[in-house]
DNA sequence: AAAATTCATGTCAACGTTGTCATATTTTTA
DNA sequence: TAAAAATATGACAACGTTGACATGAATTTT
């Protein structure tokens, strides 16, 4: 009943053929007759016959690849696996997800080692990971290929694929949207110097104030990370402060829904007393009250690009640089009042 | 410079021994000298040797698991999969996740593909997978290992080691608390007759509700799914009916804010006007306004326990059936009003 | 009708490990 | 001090596949 996996030998010896014949018929070479064609097919079937991934791979190339991040941001990090599993799925390759600490100082160690042992034959790199210019260089030194997503209007070199995501233009739609609707003091809320996206935003965001004729006030930015509770934390900061802003922006969905429970905290209701909007229009910004206006990011598509880049790679062996840009879209809800 | 990478055989000839006993350093096996020992790893660091993995895989079982699950929550499958791979690095075992539709009627065939193909030698079952006899028994019979995480306050039997989450418990504890509150009229929201874990909160609800004397109404039980559009939906639906309850039980953190977003749109304070309670203890459940009073769902830990037991019974040839049980603690927080 | 070409199949060596067994050396025991 | 046991090493097969090459049959070309 429970007897041993069937191998490629046992197909050969039921089907009276030798065992490379079968191995044809299962990776569809050229140069099978249909006659045995078919026959061998029955005695697959029959046999319940798979082949072992294990000893293919130790003739081919690696098909699988990591996904590598460092992000709390649980949606982020699904959508982001759901969009390189699809492609994953669609061509016969296998994820191996590999979240790390980008400040351990061990990444470029523990991607040696999932590289050096054949574990994986490329990665896929987010940030803050993929804005190290010299990780990457290490990791193409290894032979693994490397598919990058950054943040920028334009890939920062040609190292390797790579994904850029606009953030200064989106930053700019979505701070001019808010002074479309009247808004001069506006708030920018998580600003980090070492965070390429967070940078982006900001750009776009100052870009924007010096469009309408504003300046940038020091006292408006604010310094903190991508997470709901840093977002409370610059949120109450800025209400500390005496001179409010009217508006906010938060440089992605859950400061902006830290900033929302805040304003809350101080009975300010959101959107009339103060105008909040996020980025990166994660299912949260949808489920919040009121619905944050936010900024449409696709992550799943932009890592099934990744993936699909990445894989492309890895069946070729040439190396050639194939970028791919994305623009984001603004994404109209109910956190912004229309200031008269 | 970028050389091939090196085999065991090229830390052999350098440091010349047999390929055989690098092996035996490698592995750490009894039965080599010292002095050898020192030469070997030595060499081993010079080339920066790693052992494939893959060839390594033709001669022992295999050292991969998949993660089978069927579920919409980000945060639950992101703190399940950091549980497992928790476990996994210290094992040295890999992850291989697996979302999939449980409805489709392709699980048995696509897990028999993994299983078949020799990439993992085992795989951890989450609801509603989990709770389908069958597909344990025919997984079961293609000599994988299986663990599952299932609702109750048993294992239903003894096919494989079990994980059961005590919800029947923590629905009674958390109804309990709402009518220790002063709460009459609790409504039940995400049963649903195919879902254990709607179904064990159900009877705890129920048996809280019989306990302090009251019937269970009918008109108070909505049927619904685990998401926040569906806790949408059932809200409504509660609230266009005439007498409407104080309280309102939500299967999961998702659907209790999403009940939390419908009472703001009627204009219903929570928890002045209604009380709303959720399940699982999310990060959501931290975020929204009010926080939400919850059950907390360890998941982390309960993935790293599943993880530690399918891992013992990959090591071990031997089947032996442990199980684990968890219960579930009250988390207070600020979406209970104290009726008078 | 012989030679060349295409098609169809088979043989055998790899891939880089680990397991089995044999052998050489050293140490212990009788 | 010879025999036995323990220790240390190596030779070689095996894992299940794919790739290089060989071979034989059928078909086309000259």
């Amino acid at each position: 009943m429970s007897s041993k996996k069937p191998t490629i030998k046992d197909v050969a010896r039921l089907a009276g053929v030798s065992f490379k014949t079968v191995s044809r018929v299962v990776n569809n070479e050229a140069w099978v007759s249909d006659d045995i064609k078919t026959r061998v097919q029955a005695v697959i079937a029959q046999l319940n016959y798979q082949p072992n991934r294990t000893a293919r791979l130790m003739r081919t190339a690696p098909f699988s690849l990591a996904f590598v991040y460092d992000n709390p941001n649980s949606h982020y990090v699904i959508e982001m696996q759901n969009g390189i599993l699809s492609q994953c799925r669609q061509k016969g390759f296998e994820l191996v997800i590999h979240p790390t600490d980008s400040h351990s100082g061990q990444v470029l160690q523990e991607l040696t080692t999932i590289i050096g042992s054949n574990q994986v034959g490329g990665v896929i790199l987010t940030p803050p990971l993929s804005e190290n210019r010299e990780l990457v260089q290490q990791l193409l030194a290894q032979q693994a290929k490397v598919v990058r997503i950054v943040s920028g209007s334009a890939p920062p070199d040609d190292l390797c694929p790579t994904i850029y995501v606009d953030d200064e233009q989106a930053g700019f739609s979505i701070t001019r949207h808010l002074l479309t609707q009247g808004h001069r003091r506006i708030a920018f809320l998580g600003y980090h110097k070492d965070h390429q996206s967070s940078l982006g935003r900001y750009r776009g965001y100052c870009a924007a104030l010096h469009e309408a004729g504003l300046t940038v006030s020091e006292q408006l930015v604010i310094t903190g990370d991508f997470t709901f509770d840093s977002g409370v934390a610059m949120t109450e900061q800025l209400l500390q402060r005496g001179d409010k802003p009217s508006a906010l922006f938060g440089c992605n969905d859950e400061i902006a829904a830290g900033a929302l429970f805040t304003a809350r905290m101080h009975q300010l209701a959101v959107p009339q007393d103060l105008s909040i909007v996020g980025f990166e229009n994660s299912p949260f910004s949808r489920q919040t009250w009121p619905r944050l206006t936010t900024v449409h990011q696709p992550n799943a598509e932009i890592a099934a690009k990744a993936a699909d880049l990445l894989i492309g790679l890895m069946l070729e062996s040439e190396q050639h640089s194939e970028h791919c840009g994305f623009e984001l879209q603004l994404v109209l809800r109910d956190s912004v009042s229309l200031l008269s």
